[in-house]
DNA sequence: GTAAACCTTAGAGCGCACTTTAAGTCAAGG
DNA sequence: CCTTGACTTAAAGTGCGCTCTAAGGTTTAC
């Protein structure tokens, strides 16, 4: 599969520390298929390639954006069988590239009102008079 | 502990669909302390008021941008007890307003990150060549 | 009267994403 | 040789936040 013959490898502890992420997720993300062809040395131990350090990046980037590990199997899947999966895997994409926007818009509405209610406590400690109530809607 | 005497009132199945949480979770919040000092009619059913509308509405903001449950009972507790924890409970919220900005704007650099990918998957439909690596870091 | 709809409780169950455990293999250092 | 420590596996456990179930009580509509 590489063509690389002296490609830089790591072991899985290497690629816990250098894309802090624990060793444990790593074994558990390729045994339900995130991390396919993971090589292994003649003990069983495995490899990691560079090509290996990008999708656990990736992989990362989707999870911490929201995307379940489901939908990240889905996208794994048809990256692996070939080019003409390109048009589903945009699709999904920007499937949760909108959920994201919605997701980061609700908190940006979230945040002001935390802010609002922040400014309420500290006008109330500068001046203590009487609580009013909570609006809402 | 009300002094208005007519004001409207909700039973649970109404305070489920006008603030759009199931009655399970109502019930639930109350049980753990998060809903307190819910009345209740003669049978035993809950009468929830404007004041407990505005105090779901409230947990449900706080929930919704990311504030765990625990931290959501120790910020009712003390709001519970007076008009003193003012200082406690705008640090509670400073505080999470702080992982809350963290959080939107870790998110954002993920949506860049997407949004190139989608670009490049578009690009490569137009045009599709030969396909590029990975970048990381 | 009686069936359907809605409420109550305690407690069990669920889905997700890990995280830990147990039991074993292997390689290097002293 | 033996210990240490990093690795392997399958499988069990964990924590969170609900979500559902079971068994029963009450209210309303016909």
């Amino acid at each position: 599969m590489e063509a690389i013959p002296d490609e830089k490898t790591y072991t899985i502890q290497q690629v816990a520390e250098e894309m802090d992420i624990s060793a444990h997720t790593l074994r558990y993300y390729e045994k339900i298929g995130l991390l396919q062809s993971i090589q292994r040395r003649e003990n069983g131990r495995r490899v990691y390639i560079e090509k290996d350090l990008g999708w656990v990046y990736w992989l990362k980037l989707l999870r911490s954006s929201g995307m379940s590990i489901s939908t990240m199997k889905r996208y794994v899947e048809i990256t692996r069988v070939g080019d003409h999966t390109m048009d589903e895997r945009c699709a999904i994409l920007e499937e949760h590239r909108n959920h994201l926007r919605a997701n980061i818009e609700q908190l940006q509405i979230c945040l002001e009102k935390i802010n609002q209610k922040v400014e309420f406590y500290r006008g109330y400690e500068m001046e203590p008079m009487k609580k009013n109530g909570r609006s809402r809607k």
